[in-house]
DNA sequence: TATTATTTTTAGACAAATCTAAATTTATAT
DNA sequence: ATATAAATTTAGATTTGTCTAAAAATAATA
């Protein structure tokens, strides 16, 4: 139906969107996909022709429903494929994205809906992102963020906001997985940084920057 | 590595070798891959300068060894592949090869090492066709064709020859899949069809045809 | 507001893979 | 052995996605 490079594109604009009507630049989505504006300039002509964007010169782009729906599809199929690695083949959270991306470009809509069964239709991938529906639609996750936790209430470890190959297994050599029972037990005033306790057991440190960009519930 | 349309082309030359030397022909290689002669000849000389095979003007062309190496890597992922849509997912023989044509293609040592761990290193795919080893070795399988097993005889179903859907389908039908345990319990002489009897019970007829592409031990 | 600076677009070129039509080589048949 | 047929290659064009360099539009600043 569509090429590997439009559902990357269009993948790419989805994430770069407000949904605030402003459009999203041609700079942007040049720099989000490592390639140079002039291309970003050709593609966008592209999928305008094909009404999957609104496009006015200068003025930057937004998805139409039917560039969203594909996008949402991709982002379906990334991270359901994301679940299969994890689970079943026993990816670390820090690998699946890179063989995902190549996943999620496979045609086949039996393929996708079989997997999501044999997975037992999971609602979030390995970094706590919620899998779009077939319809696209999102249960949100209502999760906030561990900087933002009082002191002593116990939460698990349900999402990562900064996805870098390095964070992850930075999280993971701490034993700070998806799943992880945690309570912070002390909020340093001067930088806040955190004392956790794991399991109810051990005692870990982290900095602020670490806490913010973990997501709990 | 190599491009989708690259591994595409060797698989194609390997299945076409008959390791005689004799080299395969462009047109064979249009016909199989269903293009035109044209544009075999310019990715012979594009393979050729990569080492992949040899080529000489109005001769065919042979795989060199580092050809027929990735041939046999792609025909290891698409057998594997084939397995687990089977296996796990539970396509019918005859949906499997569509989807792993694609799935083939993708570029992660891993994953396929990691997938064949998760499916308990299988030797075969479901149509009973050996799935070469890392190294690209085979176990050759030894099965007989079923129009030349003499009556009375206790077999199970192990493979097939012709590999289209609609034979495959067909097959299904009349329970005879993949590990059907079975006999030939008479052999018509003027056409050579043959009656068997499935699990010691169901008595059903097929034509020597038929039992022609179907492979038992 | 006039002038820079930045962003975006256009123009033209390139690589990969394909095609058609014509030319060339090899095979076949009288 | 010569003519015809079949297979193969070349030449030139096309499509998709990309790029660089230059031109045009927009934004920022003095």
């Amino acid at each position: 139906m569509y090429s590997f490079t439009e559902e990357n594109y269009l993948k790419a604009i989805y994430k770069l969107s407000d949904n605030d009507g402003n459009g999203v630049s041609t700079n942007s989505i040049a720099e989000n996909m490592e390639t140079k504006a002039a291309s970003v300039t050709d593609m966008i002509k592209k999928l305008s022709d094909k009404k999957l964007l609104k496009y006015e010169k200068y003025k930057g782009v937004n998805l139409t429903q039917k560039g969203k729906d594909v996008a949402l599809q991709t982002i379906r199929k990334h991270r359901i494929w994301e679940v299969f690695l994890h689970e079943k083949l026993k990816f670390g959270w820090e690998e699946v994205h890179e063989v995902a991306e190549q996943l999620e470009h496979i045609q086949s809509e039996l393929l996708i809906n079989k997997l999501d069964e044999f997975l037992g239709y999971p609602t979030h991938d390995p970094h706590g992102d919620p899998i779009p529906g077939e319809n696209g639609e999102f249960h949100s996750n209502a999760f906030v963020s561990l900087d933002t936790v009082e002191a002593n209430k116990k939460v698990i470890l349900s999402g990562v906001i900064n996805h870098s190959v390095p964070f992850l297994q930075h999280l993971k050599k701490i034993d700070l997985t998806l799943g992880q029972k945690l309570m912070v037990i002390e909020i340093n005033e001067y930088d806040r940084s955190l004392k956790l306790v794991l399991n109810g057991k051990i005692e870990i440190f982290i900095s602020n920057e670490v806490a913010k960009n973990i997501l709990v519930k």
